[in-house]
DNA sequence: AAATCAAAGTGACAATTGTCCTTTAACAGG
DNA sequence: CCTGTTAAAGGACAATTGTCACTTTGATTT
């Protein structure tokens, strides 16, 4: 369990056995089982979750639509959290729910700024991981502006080839701002 | 000029003259006419840029199409530059150039890192910046995902409304993933 | 094995957006 | 004042994608 958020952590920043497990202190296990969700609109988000294990979905509902748009999944080794309502103490604008049973490791705010101050290369593997996850959202948004509806799907069965697989593709539709419909067609045609 | 990057660092950091007079002495400043490129495709990519006058574009030039796509802009207070080479020393993938004359202040990744080791304040800095990135970036993507272009443009005007006057439509609608023709009808019908 | 349910495929049609092309307007430089 | 350049508007048509309704498949439960 805790073995993945080690070699997380150094891979940005090498830490010392101490080091790691007064970092570990900080957080709480939390095991939920499919269909659950993490977080819930209009709730406060105490905690960003590193996914141990499992695979989640976040989404926001269109109250007008009715339809639930998906902007990220999250399983092994990635985070997840309403990051805006998670930095400002606001309500979840969105939905966080788990598509299998799911182990995290959460955090709260104010645990993760003390570790920052207390320990420089928190601070730092936080930059470094806040700047690597903004270049692939960069990257993502590239593609959602200028790719067709098929580039777009074709480019993340090549970045994510297991994700494809495992999720059904009503949510990857969803995900890649398409319909469900016009995903099918992509590849029987 | 210095003062305008002082507040900026400020709004998260608050520093002591000697502090602030120390980062500054490691940027360069840089000043480019209208039309010209501050980073060009397949450039080395030395500096990050703070922008303290003027106007940028950064676009990805498709050489099948031999359409641009600009995914960002930069203007006053703003950071720009190609991330993804400046971190990793590779090659730029896209095209900075300026849509006004600009002034700019460029450090180097040596004097960042530099920086962020000897003042944990400006690691902080780095860090909160870039998180604050990450979550308007990820706004951005909401909109690009579920958004027709109306919604696009109409929320572009209310979150830029002093560029959407600046700005040529034609860029504008670049940056929205649209084309100009699509654009000019939505403000005339 | 039968019943139930969720996911995926498909056909027909509508809506949105892109592409190509022509025209107009604004403006800078000689 | 003219001329060349750039931005913007708009018409006509094509391509892409969405929507709705229905069918098929496959998994799960009883």
């Amino acid at each position: 369990m805790s073995q993945l958020l080690r070699r997380h952590i150094e891979a940005v920043s090498p830490l010392t056995d101490e080091e790691f497990e007064y970092i570990f202190s900080h957080f709480k296990s939390r095991k939920l089982k499919k269909h659950t969700y993490l977080i819930q609109q209009d709730d406060y988000v105490k905690y960003e979750y590193f996914v141990v294990n499992g695979c989640l979905r976040a989404f926001i509902g269109d109250s007008n639509t009715g339809k639930e748009i998906i902007y990220q999944f999250g399983i092994e080794d990635w985070w997840i959290t309403d990051r805006d309502a998670f930095f400002h103490g606001t309500q979840a604008t969105i939905n966080v729910s788990c598509l299998e049973d799911c182990e995290l490791l959460g955090i709260t705010l104010a645990d993760r700024q003390k570790l920052g101050k207390e320990l420089w290369k928190y601070e730092h593997f936080l930059q470094v991981k806040a700047n690597l996850g903004y270049t692939s959202l960069l990257k993502r948004l590239q593609i959602m502006i200028s790719g067709s509806a098929k580039d777009r799907y074709e480019q993340f069965v090549r970045q994510y080839p297991q994700l494809s697989k495992r999720i059904p593709k009503t949510y990857i539709a969803s995900y890649l701002g398409v319909s469900r419909e016009t995903l099918s067609r992509l590849y029987n045609s």
